[in-house]
DNA sequence: TTGGAAAGTCAACAAGGCTGACATAAGATC
DNA sequence: GATCTTATGTCAGCCTTGTTGACTTTCCAA
């Protein structure tokens, strides 16, 4: 376990990280592996369904912020309006997702998830909060905190705003 | 910032982790969001040379074990030999890797960065360690400690073997 | 020596990205 | 009211990168 203590110095406030390329390099490799693991449970789950992991992102927003537009979910998943409307098409026709037209302004959609639609999102969330919580226990409470830290250092600005208005938005 | 303590008990070796599922929840996000950063950067370089990010993976892996064999790559990369294959023909066409036959076994190709190869890789990891050294920088060093258990945690065991693989062989 | 396993190649298909063009409806503005 | 802009949907077509199936070449072991 070289890399346990990751050659740190910490003095008086300010602290001196010294990071070689091969120590930077293994931290990417273990994002690299570690995301396999992390839409495994899931994509098997989908794959029995006929889905894929585009309809679970979708599911999985709509469900975090339901009534969201279509607009506001193109945002936050960064793809093109086409390429989330076939699968949000998919998921309307099969009853999982349900598009109401808004009130005030009756262009937009506002999107909603069935209780089919619940259903499958309860099934894909456990699963992957299953494997979560065995990597936090596995890990421990300090190394949890440390986990989102670096998370959130490594996102983009605009996606740091999209994680930031999720949090306010279930409080 | 509710979710800082993690509503953490820990008591004489033993620790308790009170985990709700929308913290939990919040962790599957803060990987979904941080993991677009983390490919975004050599994303918009691979763009430039017509590459994508199967080819940067391939490119990763050959530079960190030259001389590996396909099917050595293929069990790391977790793919079809077929869908790898195309990737590596265009890579060993644009003259950036090599594969040589095996001496002792000539069914197998042994896969070597060429100089353009290893050009390329500096760039793109360059780009990717960059925001990683970022990112460790502002989340501090036991953040990173704890960043890189929780991933090794949610790896399957057979990546999570891979991943120790290339530890040893780098030293 | 022969049959099976392993490595790699070719062909065809599917999911899910993308761009571009266009339609519709409705809010906003002049 | 006419026009501009916005939100959404749709069609067509392309690319990357996954898949399966069928095939060749090579090696090894019975």
């Amino acid at each position: 376990m070289s890399q346990g203590a990751s050659a740190v110095a910490q003095k008086s406030g300010e602290s001196l990280l010294f990071l070689t390329d091969d120590q930077i390099r293994k931290g990417i490799e273990a994002m690299f592996f570690a995301y396999r693991g992390f839409t495994a449970d899931p994509d098997r789950i989908l794959d029995e369904h006929g889905y894929g992991r585009a309809h679970h992102r979708a599911i999985h927003f709509i469900h975090r912020s339901p009534g969201t537009t279509v607009n506001n979910l193109l945002s936050i998943l960064g793809v093109t309006k086409q390429s989330l409307n076939r699968v949000l098409r998919a998921l309307v026709e099969d009853g999982l997702v349900e598009a109401r037209i808004g009130h005030r302004d009756k262009r937009e959609r506002h999107l909603y998830l069935t209780e089919a639609g619940a259903a499958l999102e309860q099934k894909l969330s456990d699963a992957q909060r299953e494997r979560m919580r065995a990597a936090y226990r596995a890990a421990g409470p300090v190394a949890v905190a440390g986990f989102r830290q670096v998370l959130e250092a490594m996102m983009d600005p605009e996606m740091r705003r999209h994680f930031d208005g999720l949090s306010d938005s279930s409080r």
